[in-house]
DNA sequence: TCTGGGGTCCTAGGACCC
DNA sequence: TCTGGGGTCCTAGGACCC
């Protein structure tokens, strides 16, 4: 059996957790410069705040209600989840545990016995709230993709389920597959729901008549029939080990304002590339491509939301590295040649790809000092991990950061930082 | 009048996830 | 006036090879 452990409101519950006052009250979280309403606790969505909205189209009415609104604070989120992570890593053995987002896992119990699941799952959601503070809802089934549904069903029925729920039989399973429509099937997106409701196909259980012909042909070719084999309780969708290094490598960010200046955007383009290099290292690879895109800003359209066009352009790099000074320099003259003056810009981006373990390069008896490359960056990345982000930098990066974003409700970071500890005043 | 039949590799773009 | 930031996987189609 699978299982999914999924973080309820997992943004808001951290904010909570530090401000126990909050507990009863609606509260949002943001995305990166103030833009969208990003997570929501209960409260505030039933208020009728959504997900994804712009933040000042639903400023009345967070004002009228009182909710409270932070801006993310990812410092504080990945601590959090990292400790949650830990605990899984201990009750079920890390082997068994793929972390498959900040607030989500998939366990995998074949060592359990059956009869045991729900009260170990129930122990499990226990345990976290108790050491994190941070409430979880629990779904067990055969697959993932029908974990997933089950974690559905106790998230939306806590009061029944206790946000627990396990589908064993396969009773339990048509009953929760009936219960479920089709767009909240996971690997059914907007499109494809669409698609399926206009032939009539409304639930998760009518999903599950279709032939695997007609899938393969109308829902992705192979991904469709992967679809439809956990949906009939056959595993299809594996568990991956958490080793696996990330093939690409992007940083990019919404700027705080449009940027019209050259130097601005080259010292925006820098800091992501810094930022990009260190996630690279951080994994133990070398790129060997580096891509930049900058978007312009549309004409003002209120309906319809769209960003302007992206220009994007890339580098194959004379051989792979993970130093950051080798990478900022073709990063930066790519925005050189994608910048036009007279746009104003409103965001950019950096993706590293073509990813190679960094022992295995070839050295260059012409590419000079790469081992005083690799120790300088190694040097650069324990000051800047044990002092705070940034003590050292790339004089390219700037310091003026005209264009970074904007961030006007972020809480302190409680548990990385030793001047934002929480105090207790007695 | 008639113009092969495999392959591989790469990129762009679509669809999905949180 | 103001609309996030990451990722993955797959397919189609073009270029090229013999």
């Amino acid at each position: 059996m699978r299982a999914i452990i999924d973080c309820n409101s997992f943004y808001s519950s951290c904010e909570k957790v530090f401000k126990p006052a909050l507990k009863q009250k609606p509260i949002v979280v943001l995305s990166n410069n103030d833009g969208c309403i990003i997570a929501r606790c209960d409260r505030a969505k039933k208020l009728g705040i959504d997900m994804a909205t712009p933040f000042f189209q639903m400023r009345p009415l967070i004002e009228q209600e009182g909710v409270e609104v932070f801006s993310s604070n990812y410092n504080l989120y990945g601590d959090l989840s990292r400790r949650v992570m830990e605990i899984l890593q201990q009750v079920v053995g890390a082997s068994n545990v793929e972390v498959y987002s900040v607030d989500e896992a998939f366990l995998s119990l074949y060592h359990f016995d059956p009869e045991e699941l729900t009260l170990l799952v129930r122990t499990l959601r226990a345990t976290i709230n108790q050491w994190t503070g941070i409430p979880v809802s629990i779904g067990v089934a055969p697959t993932k993709t029908l974990a997933k549904i089950a974690n559905r069903i106790a998230k939306k029925n806590k009061k029944h389920t206790r946000g627990v729920y396990v589908l064993d039989s396969p009773d339990t399973i048509a009953d929760a597959l009936q219960r479920t429509a089709v767009k909240d099937v996971w690997g059914v997106g907007s499109r494809y729901a669409d698609k399926l409701v206009n032939l009539g196909i409304h639930t998760a259980w009518d999903l599950r008549q279709l032939s695997e012909d007609w899938v393969r042909k109308h829902l992705g070719g192979v991904v469709g029939v992967r679809l439809l084999k956990e949906l009939k309780g056959e595993e299809a969708v594996e568990m991956k080990d958490g080793l696996d290094k990330k093939k690409m490598i992007a940083t990019t960010r919404m700027f705080g304002h449009t940027v019209t200046e050259l130097k601005d955007i080259k010292e925006a383009i820098a800091t992501y590339t810094t930022r990009a290099a260190e996630k690279l290292r951080r994994q133990g690879g070398a790129a060997s491509l580096i891509s930049v895109f900058l978007i312009s800003q549309e004409k003002i359209d209120t309906t319809n939301f769209r960003h302007g066009p992206t220009v994007s352009s890339y580098t194959v790099l004379p051989q792979p590295t993970s130093n950051t000074a080798e990478l900022i320099t073709p990063a930066v003259r790519l925005a050189e040649a994608l910048f036009q003056a007279g746009k104003k810009y409103k965001k950019a981006g950096v993706t590293l790809s073509g990813i190679v373990p960094d022992e295995m390069v070839q050295g260059d008896l012409f590419l000079q000092g790469r081992s005083l490359g690799r120790f300088l960056m190694e040097m650069v990345d324990n000051i800047n991990f044990s002092m705070r982000d940034d003590t050292v930098k790339f004089a390219a990066a700037g310091t003026r950061r005209n264009w970074k974003m904007q961030q006007s409700y972020h809480s302190p970071r409680y548990t990385t930082r030793w001047n934002e500890l929480f105090e207790i005043s007695c």
